[in-house]
DNA sequence: CATCTTTTGTTGAAAATCGCACACTACTGG
DNA sequence: CCAGTAGTGTGCGATTTTCAACAAAAGATG
C-alpha cells in the first residue's frame, strides 16, 4: 500500500459520502479526488464506492478502509499536536555534554534549570571521548579552546574562564611562594599528564617549568585540582572554582593567555528549538557573573 | 496533518537512517526523499531529523512520528491484504433484491448458495419499494417486464417465467372448466388490486376479463396464489411454482405474451467481484432446469 | 596519506499531476 | 413540467513534482 495520500482522500470521500464534498475539505480539484479513488481501487483491485449522480458510495472495502483511515487520521492528529507542542514547551530529555572539567560550573546550573522545568530530563554527559552533536548525540555542547568551525554547528561564545596558578596554604607554609616566573625551578607543580594537552595554560607551563618539576600528573583534572589542596604543588584552577576550595592561594595575578574561551554549541537542526534556546538564555544569564570575576 | 505520503517518507528514512536508503527503498530519487522531508519540517516547525554526512538520525520528534507510522504501516498493510483477499473469496454480506413474487424461487437458491458459501450473510430485500443499485442498497437485482437500460448497471437474461391460469380441484368441481375465453364471463378471477400493475398476463387478464368478474384481488402475489389454490377463482401463477401446489388445474395451455422476463441486473461496480460473480453462476445453473418447464 | 565509497545537497530538464472548463445526469421545488 | 441545483466525468493546458547529473564532504580502506 503505498501513496497514503490517495488513501487519505479516500477516507474524505468515504466521510463525506461525494467527491465534490471530500474536494473542497482537502482544498483540491474534484478531478483530483476522482484520480485519486481510480488509481487506488485500480492498484487495489477492488472497487472502494459505487458511484452515482449523487454521490460515492462505500462497498464493504470502502467501509474497511474509512475504520483504518478514521484512525489514522486521528493518531496523525494527536502526533502533530504532540510535535507542534514539543515545538513550543520545554519538556523531554535535555543532553548537555562537556569536558569533565566543566562540571563543577554546569552542574549547579543544570540543577536549577530542571528545577525551573520540571517536565525536563537532565541528562549530562563527559568523556574523554568527544560526544558529537551531528549524530544527535547531544543537544548541547559546551567547547573549550578555539572557536570551532563545524559546518552544520551553531557556536556561541559563553564566558571567558579565567585560571590562575594556585597553591594550598598547607604548600606555602613548607615551600614559601615564588615571587616571579625564574623561581618555579625551585617548586613543584601539578598539571596534566598528556604533554599534548591543548589548553593554553598547560601548554605554557611546560614552556616556562622544567619537566621534572612536574611531579603530580593525572588525565583528570578532578584530580589535579585535589592534588593542588592537598599541597602536592603549584597548578591551574578556574578562578571561579578557586573560591569554592578553602585554604587557596593565588600564585601570580591572572593573565589573559591564561585565559580559556568556552563556546556553546548546538546542531544547527536544533538550535531552533525553545527547549535548547531556554537552555541557552538560562546558561547565559548564569554566566553574566562569572565573567566579572 | 495533510500529504501522508511526506510522513510515509519521513518514517522510511527513520527506519532506514539514510535518505538514500530510503529512497531506495520508496523507489523514488534521493532529491525527492529530501524535498519531502524538508516540507513536512516545515509545516511542522520541527525538526525531524538532524543532518549529518553518513545519514539521518531522528530526533525526539522523530523518533515518536517513527513509531506512530509504523503503527499506521502495519495497519495499512493488513487493510490492503484484507481488501486484496476479499476481493478473491466470497464472504460477508450478499444483498439481493427482487419484487416479493420471486421469492418462491429465490430463497431456495439462497438457501443453498449460503450452504455452498458459509462465509456468506444473505439479506433478501423485498418490498413495492424498488431496492436501487446504485446507491448500494444490493449487489444484485431480480426485475422482471422489459429489460432495464439503467446506465450504470449491468442486465443479464435471468430466464422466462412462463404463467399460466390455474383454478383448484375444488372451484373446477363447483364451476367447471372454461374451454375458451369466451366463456370467462361465467367464471370468477384472482388478480392484481392495482388496474396499473405492468405484469404482461395481468393487463392481458384486465382486457378479457369483465371487471365484476375479478372478485378476489391482492397488491401481494402469494395471497392471490393462496387465494386460487383454496378456490376462490381461476388466476396466473408461474408453472414453476405450481408445481408444488397441489390441487391445481392448467385451465388453458401456456402462451408466450404470459411469459414475463426476468433480468439479473447488478451495479457495474460490483459486478466483476468474485461474490457477486459467484452468485450469478450459481443462479444462472439453477435457472436452466426452470427454463425447461 | 591518498583513494574509494557512501551519503547529502543543488540545479535544470522531463514527466506526472493538478486545475479549469464544459458536458451530462439526477433529483428538487414551485 | 420545467428550470435550478448539486453532483459526476473528461479532455486539455499549466503547474508542480520528480528525475538525472553533478558537486561536495565524511568515513573507510589499503
Amino acid at each position: 500500500m503505498d501513496s497514503w495520500d490517495e488513501v487519505r482522500t479516500a477516507y474524505h470521500v468515504a466521510r463525506v459520502g461525494t467527491v465534490s464534498g471530500a474536494a473542497d475539505v482537502l482544498g483540491v480539484h474534484h478531478a483530483t479526488v476522482i484520480r485519486h479513488i481510480d488509481a487506488l481501487e485500480d492498484r487495489l483491485g477492488v472497487k472502494l464506492f459505487q458511484r452515482h449522480a449523487r454521490g460515492y458510495t462505500t462497498t464493504e472495502a470502502g467501509e474497511d478502509l474509512l475504520r483504518v483511515a478514521q484512525a489514522t487520521d486521528d493518531q496523525f492528529s494527536q502526533l502533530s499536536g504532540r510535535i507542534k507542542g514539543r515545538g513550543h514547551d520545554v519538556s523531554g530529555e535535555l543532553v548537555v555534554t562537556s569536558l569533565g572539567g566543566l562540571s563543577h560550573l554546569l552542574v549547579p546550573v543544570l540543577s536549577d534549570f530542571q528545577k525551573d522545568y520540571p517536565g525536563i530530563i537532565v541528562r549530562f554527559l563527559t568523556g574523554e571521548r568527544l560526544f558529537r552533536l551531528e549524530y544527535g548525540e547531544a543537544h548541547v555542547a559546551i567547547r573549550a579552546g578555539r572557536a570551532p568551525d563545524q559546518p552544520d554547528n551553531v557556536v556561541q561564545p559563553f564566558f571567558q574562564q579565567k585560571n590562575t596558578l594556585y597553591a594550598s596554604k598547607g604548600y606555602v607554609d613548607r615551600h614559601g611562594l615564588p615571587t616571579s616566573e625564574a623561581e618555579f625551578d625551585q617548586h613543584l607543580f601539578v598539571s596534566a599528564d598528556d604533554p599534548k594537552n591543548r589548553a593554553p595554560f598547560n601548554q605554557w607551563l611546560r614552556d616556562i617549568v622544567p619537566e621534572e618539576r612536574i611531579i603530580f600528573r593525572s588525565q583528570d583534572v578532578h584530580a589535579q585540582r585535589r592534588a593542588i589542596a592537598a599541597g602536592a604543588g603549584i597548578g591551574f584552577i578556574p578562578r571561579v572554582l578557586a573560591q569554592e576550595f578553602g585554604d587557596l592561594v593565588e600564585v601570580l595575578p591572572p593573565r589573559d593567555e591564561w585565559t580559556a574561551p568556552l563556546w556553546l554549541v548546538t546542531h544547527m537542526d536544533l538550535h531552533r528549538t525553545t527547549k535548547v534556546q531556554a537552555f541557552l538564555n538560562f546558561l547565559k544569564d548564569r554566566a553574566k557573573s562569572w565573567d566579572a570575576l
